[in-house]
DNA sequence: CATATTAATTCCATAATGTGGAATATAATT
DNA sequence: AATTATATTCCACATTATGGAATTAATATG
């Protein structure tokens, strides 16, 4: 559907430039402005678009918020894990996250703020690499042998500072001692001078569903802080494992190797 | 744009139904399964959509949660706000919301819950009427009297509660109440059981950029407590019109009839 | 203030694209 | 194993999107 595309792509990129007129979107996207407009008009009359009338520019309208919401909503986890991020905010005075996995990323479904001057720059739906973060590596961790080979293999890795673990035999070793202490970590991996902490959201069958975290700016995560941070994610992360019905005590085999209860 | 057109009906019905297979789409849009089956797989490769494996059934991707976020963060007033909704929340055991108007509606943008058995069921993106709402009734309170002429004529006005306001010299009355005392009160004109109280956020030339307001069930917010809310939802308000560059001590005109500062 | 310039919008002949009935494949049910 | 329901593929056809050219509107320039 050769039209469809066409429509994505004037979407996507409005989404990345704020508000465009029709001539910006022609330029960009390479299509004929009365094409670009006659698209822009039909998003318009259905309310997707709106056209600020002073500078003709078009922006995307609450409607994407709107759709976002529901999407969100069927993520009853986000609202379950809520409370909990704001308690790890307080405790640790550090930023708290919730994430799940989309294919080969990891998304972020919620975020809570701490009130730091440094704050980090995440927004929610945002989305991050498995192999460099830390909540992502605890996804890779509770992956099965044989979804991590394949995934190895699918998705190239590049080195975004000098302490992400591109080598496959390293990486793995860092899976093991994640899962074996409860809790994975990022030493400034995805980005110089930014460390996270993160834990497993289990399901009830013991699956990981998700993954809640810690992060912030390494000068106030020293390494000697990582194993109390370590404990703190980690127990919250059982709270909400439990709201899901999770119970440790119950050892069962999705296929995956198991993270330490 | 017909295919357009298409399009969207099949995304706002995948929306509404969470969850639909071909069939489904095809039996409520009227569009020929095969049309169905196109569009979708379009939306599909494009990651708008996703299909559920097991039961073959397509639900929005986070994709809109993504570009919905996006949409949010236009509005940096959320970010502004979300410190006072927490602390409104605090201060009054109640939950607290922000809205802006689109249109003939009001939106919320941004909302707190507060912990109580008796949760209040709205969503970030959701609408509701002007005239019938407390958050309606300060943006309302705050056009020129032309923009409000325009509006009482435009929409109907329906009664969802015995208690709602249709008449038009009666909404006239209550809003200049409202303006007079620097807040307004929905006293379960929306919904049976249901009470809010709503105060301006002001833009730096005077005008009501959004709505701050406190709701919860009317069993907990008697009459009495309408004035103390009033003044607690005033205060905050205040605050973050402070942070958008408002100035109360600026005497200006925009056109529409002052709010008490 | 007239003129040039740029962008937005409308028009319409044309061909490319989306259409949907029919055929086929797949999954669920009896 | 047979039947039914649903999903998917195929393709001849005509509807619909296309985009160059013309027109209009907005903005900058001399």
């Amino acid at each position: 559907m050769k039209s469809l595309h066409k429509v994505i792509d004037i979407i996507e990129f409005i989404a990345a430039s704020g508000r465009a007129g029709i001539r910006e979107i022609s330029d960009h996207t390479g299509f004929p402005p009365p094409t670009a407009h006659r698209i822009v008009a039909t998003l318009v009359q259905r309310r997707y678009l709106e056209q600020d009338p002073a500078t003709k520019g078009y922006t995307l309208s609450l409607k994407f918020l709107e759709i976002g919401s529901i999407v969100q909503h069927r993520f009853d986890l986000a609202r379950f894990a809520r409370p909990h991020l704001e308690l790890l905010v307080a405790e640790t005075k550090e930023s708290a996250s919730l994430v799940v996995r989309d294919r080969d990323e990891a998304v972020y479904l919620d975020h809570v703020q701490d009130d730091h001057m440094l704050q980090l720059f995440t927004r929610v739906g945002a989305r991050v690499p498995l192999y460099a973060t830390g909540v992502g590596k605890v996804l890779l961790a509770g992956m099965s042998d044989e979804d991590l080979s394949l995934y190895l293999r699918r998705v190239a890795r590049s080195k975004y500072t000098s302490k992400t673990i591109t080598d496959e035999d390293a990486l793995r070793g860092n899976l093991t001692q994640s899962r074996r202490r409860g809790y994975a970590v990022d030493n400034e991996e995805r980005e110089e001078g930014i460390r996270c902490v993160a834990a497993p959201v289990h399901h009830h069958d013991g699956s990981v569903a998700a993954v809640i975290s810690v992060s912030g700016a390494a000068i106030r995560i020293p390494p000697e802080r990582l194993e109390e941070l370590g404990r703190i994610v980690r127990y919250r992360a059982l709270a909400v494992s439990r709201a899901l019905g999770f119970n440790p005590e119950i050892k069962s085999n999705t296929g995956g190797a198991s993270w330490q209860r």
